[in-house]
DNA sequence: GCCCAGTGG
DNA sequence: AACTCCACTGGGC
């Protein structure tokens, strides 16, 4: 705890190649001793030396932050201090104790695997990997020092009589569906983090369970015979035990002697359905897992380690327990924390939490605001109280490492072959992508990664590798006339812009909800499917709001705004923007009535030939907006009458400008008629996520300028905003193009089965699969928990200052921003009792 | 959009 | 003699 990894500085530096000892099983090790081994190993190897230097960066960054540290005057901490404290009283606020998150761990998974599949391993010290690398390695390894990330050849040094089995990962991926299969009895929305972690939210597992008859909570042992599990809970006795110094798997359990018909009865707590779980997954597997229970994520995830292996740990959903509990935790135990953060924040005296709140004040003005936010949320015990769901890959690779190669030719083929492989990967999942990157890392051990972004999608090994040959022979030619010398390369592909109905791969209606905009709305390729008719583009431009950016992984904030596409807006971006959108324009409806906006006329316009004559153009299929579509499309407009706006479910003209009142409207049709058809019935009876977020969109294009277009029977809604006049700079745009693809392109479909709702507002779970009533729910959380709370006016006017400068003298910029983040529960509360709800949709955005 | 660095499994 | 592969995030430019 004192000085964790650094503690071998006695060989000058690298605390980045010390033994990493913060791992279940690794505790009384003779630090030192091992250490010496690793570095007497390394010493001298070009990795050694690419560490070193790596090192030496990250100690000129602490240098820096010294300075940076020294420079602060009293002043500004103080006003940093003030400003912590506001920021501090208002998290709290968020703090919500009512949920029952489980974060469950297989012990030492692949190795345990092999161990359970061969004994004779069980009492040696063994690990999975290879001489290069180790993925992990069991309990009796681990008192060598031995642990995953670790090269094998090093491994070997500290423990001769290591067993190196090679991975298996087809058998860890079966292992791993089996005990999803239990996880998803608990929560059929759990996320898996890996083969063997998941979080679990077992809030309403939990509620159920409390009326559950025992016969439901009982559970049968299982034995094996002839290798295969049976259910017989009689005669054989089975002890899976793969820990020898680990408590006897289940000391609550009858032990394995199992006498006849042994069966055991769980009881209706949160331990007890964990332990169940636990218990369901080693009759099942034979191996053991580990699980921690916690009010949210970020604690449960720690907790799950705290009784490793085998064990379970509850950390009680009280205030008090929760702050006890983060006030010795080591700053390295906690998630997205590694070694470089540990040094930083070791330099500045903070090595557990609770020096971590301590200095905060000084935090906030050395890290960023994502950062020193976090490292609050953490001190605070805070973290995620839902579960996210799974979301769609950003990103696909393939990369492999060999000896020194320096041949042109055998780069270029090697190349090839990568790219022939990604593009394997990527038709397995229909993905096409537009951004390609080479990675090379010569036998220095310095990566580098170059990349590329097309103006259409690709998917071909020929294409990718046309990108990739490009980027690979500039870097031939900037190191000419040496040769390079790699000793790795690999081709990634991201930006991504196909859907697939190949994969009806589980998703959450978060996932479906997201639009990427590069994706085929499904709703219209089933618009397509369904009715022979020519087929509707729904384009949508990103709204760009405040609060919607923080959802894009908080940080690019402007990095996918600013360019003109893959929005990738989530539904909640979309409804929250929505709202703000109604909001300002409820409040401006009046000088809008008078026509000073007088609405952008668009028209379906529509596909003229050319847009025809483009649909054959591969890069159709970007779906990109073109200026010179708009413009056409803007020709055929009728205005509407400004009284009067139409609704798009029952399609009715309401005569109102207060768009309250229509939002009101719409909801109440929805509501109140949920079996009329409305739009996205009409376009898809299986009803699916981009339906609702057509519904969503929908208004919001009326909301501005409106027009409505009628084409072939079906309405649409177009219009541009004036992002001169829109105070948020949000853009909403939806468009109507008339799409004439080739059938094997539209054919996609992001599923349609909808899985059980749960709504991210108030968290409940919804039992309905309608998505219109389950929209209808949606809408009035947020209408109750946000609409009100943006109603204050001060919100719009953080957007202008919004620079972001990090140095300390812009302090107050900094203050602006993180105000901005935090406005949703920041000081003018008279809605104090709402602000609850609402830090939950924040921390949802993050 | 590009690139690097950090993190975790 | 020998230190992976993959996905993602954040920040600087």
């Amino acid at each position: 705890m004192e000085n964790g990894t650094t503690s071998s500085t006695e060989e000058g530096f690298l605390s980045r190649m010390a033994l990493n000892d913060n791992k279940a099983g690794m505790e009384g090790l003779d630090r030192d001793k091992i250490n010496k081994i690793i570095m007497e190993t390394s010493k001298g190897s070009r990795f050694y030396e690419n560490e070193l230097k790596r090192e030496l960066q990250v100690n000129q960054r602490i240098e820096k932050m010294m300075l940076q540290k020294a420079q602060i005057t009293e002043q500004q901490l103080k006003k940093a201090q003030a400003e912590v404290e506001r920021m501090a009283a208002s998290m709290e606020k968020s703090r919500d104790l009512s949920r029952v998150i489980v974060h469950v761990d297989m012990d030492a998974f692949y190795a345990a695997v092999e161990m359970r599949d061969c004994p004779e391993l069980k009492d040696k010290p063994m690990a999975v990997g290879s001489m290069s690398m180790l993925s992990t390695s069991n309990y009796h390894a681990r008192k060598f020092g031995v642990r995953a990330a670790m090269p094998g050849f090093i491994a070997k040094k500290l423990c001769p009589d290591l067993i190196i089995v090679p991975t298996n990962f087809d058998k860890y991926r079966a292992v791993s569906n089996e005990i999803r299969e239990i996880f998803a009895l608990y929560d059929p929305h759990f996320q898996p983090l890996s083969l063997d972690e998941a979080f679990l939210d077992f809030t309403d597992h939990i509620e159920q369970r409390k009326s559950w008859p025992e016969s439901l909570r009982t559970h049968h042992y299982h034995i094996i015979k002839d290798d295969e599990l049976t259910t017989v809970p009689e005669d054989k006795d089975l002890s899976p035990v793969l820990f020898e110094d680990s408590p006897v798997s289940s000391p609550s359990l009858p032990c394995s002697g199992a006498a006849a018909g042994a069966v055991e009865v769980f009881g209706t707590s949160v331990e007890e359905a964990v332990r169940e779980m636990r218990f369901r997954i080693e009759q099942k597997t034979m191996l053991t897992a580990s699980a921690g229970i916690a009010p949210n994520m970020m604690l449960a995830k720690v907790c799950s380690d705290k009784n490793k292996p085998n064990g379970q740990y509850v950390l009680p959903s009280t205030r008090e327990a929760v702050m006890d509990f983060i006030q010795t935790l080591p700053v390295r135990k906690i998630f997205g924390i590694g070694k470089v953060s540990e040094k930083m924040l070791n330099a500045l005296g903070v090595s557990n939490c609770s020096h971590l709140s301590q200095q905060m004040a000084l935090l906030s003005l050395l890290f960023s605001d994502t950062s020193w936010h976090h490292f609050m949320e953490v001190s605070l015990g805070l973290g995620h109280t839902f579960i996210p769901r799974h979301e769609e890959r950003k990103s696909m690779s393939t990369e492999r490492t060999f000896k020194e190669m320096n041949q042109t030719d055998q780069q270029l083929a090697l190349c090839k072959t990568l790219c022939q492989d990604l593009a394997g990967d990527m038709k397995k999942e229909g993905l096409q992508a537009k951004t390609v990157t080479l990675k090379l890392k010569n036998v220095n051990f310095e990566v580098k990664t170059r990349a590329q972004t097309l103006l259409y999608a690709i998917s071909t090994e020929e294409e990718i590798f046309a990108a990739a040959k490009e980027l690979l022979k500039t870097e031939i030619e900037n190191e000419s006339p040496q040769p390079l010398r790699l000793r790795l390369m690999g081709v990634r592909v991201s930006a991504f812009v196909t859907c697939d109905d190949k994969k009806p791969t589980q998703r959450s209606i978060i996932g479906f909800l997201q639009a990427s905009k590069n994706e085929c709305s499904s709703s219209n390729q089933r618009a397509h499917q369904n009715s022979e008719k020519q087929r509707f583009l729904i384009q949508t431009r990103p709204l760009v709001s405040q609060w919607s950016q923080r959802d894009d992984g908080s940080a690019g904030q402007s990095k996918q705004r600013q360019s003109e596409k893959e929005p990738q807006q989530s539904f909640f971006q979309r409804a929250h923007a929505l709202r703000l959108q109604l909001q300002t324009e409820s409040s401006k409806s009046q000088e809008e009535a008078n026509g000073e906006t007088a609405p952008t006329s668009v028209s379906s316009g529509v596909l003229t030939s050319k847009e025809e004559s483009e649909t054959a153009d591969p890069r159709k299929d970007d779906d990109f907006i073109n200026p010179t579509q708009v413009h056409a499309s803007t020709s055929g407009c009728e205005e509407q009458k400004a009284e009067t706006l139409t609704c798009p479910v029952c399609f009715q003209p309401v005569e109102t400008t207060d768009l309250n009142i229509f939002n009101r409207h719409i909801d109440a049709c929805l509501h109140g008629r949920p079996d009329k058809p409305n739009r996205s019935m009409i376009v898809d009876s299986d009803s699916d996520e981009d339906d609702v977020e057509n519904h969503l969109m929908v208004p919001i294009s009326n909301v501005r300028g409106k027009c409505e277009v009628e084409k072939e029977g079906e309405e649409s809604w177009l219009n541009r905003i004036p992002p001169q006049k829109d105070q948020f700079q949000s853009v909403q745009k939806v468009f109507l193009i008339s799409e004439e693809k080739k059938p094997s392109q539209q054919t996609g479909s992001c599923n349609s089965k909808s899985p059980a709702l749960i709504c991210p507002v108030c968290q409940c779970s919804q039992e309905t699969d309608d998505l219109n009533v389950f929209n209808h729910h949606v809408d009035l959380c947020l209408n109750q928990e946000v609409l009100l709370e943006l109603r204050r006016p001060t919100i719009p006017s953080a957007r202008n200052t919004n620079n972001s400068n990090r140095d300390i003298p812009q302090r107050q910029t900094s203050k602006s921003k993180s105000k901005r983040q935090d406005s949703p529960s920041s000081p003018p509360s008279k809605k104090a009792k709402n602000i609850q709800p609402l830090n939950t949709i924040d921390k949802f955005f993050r």
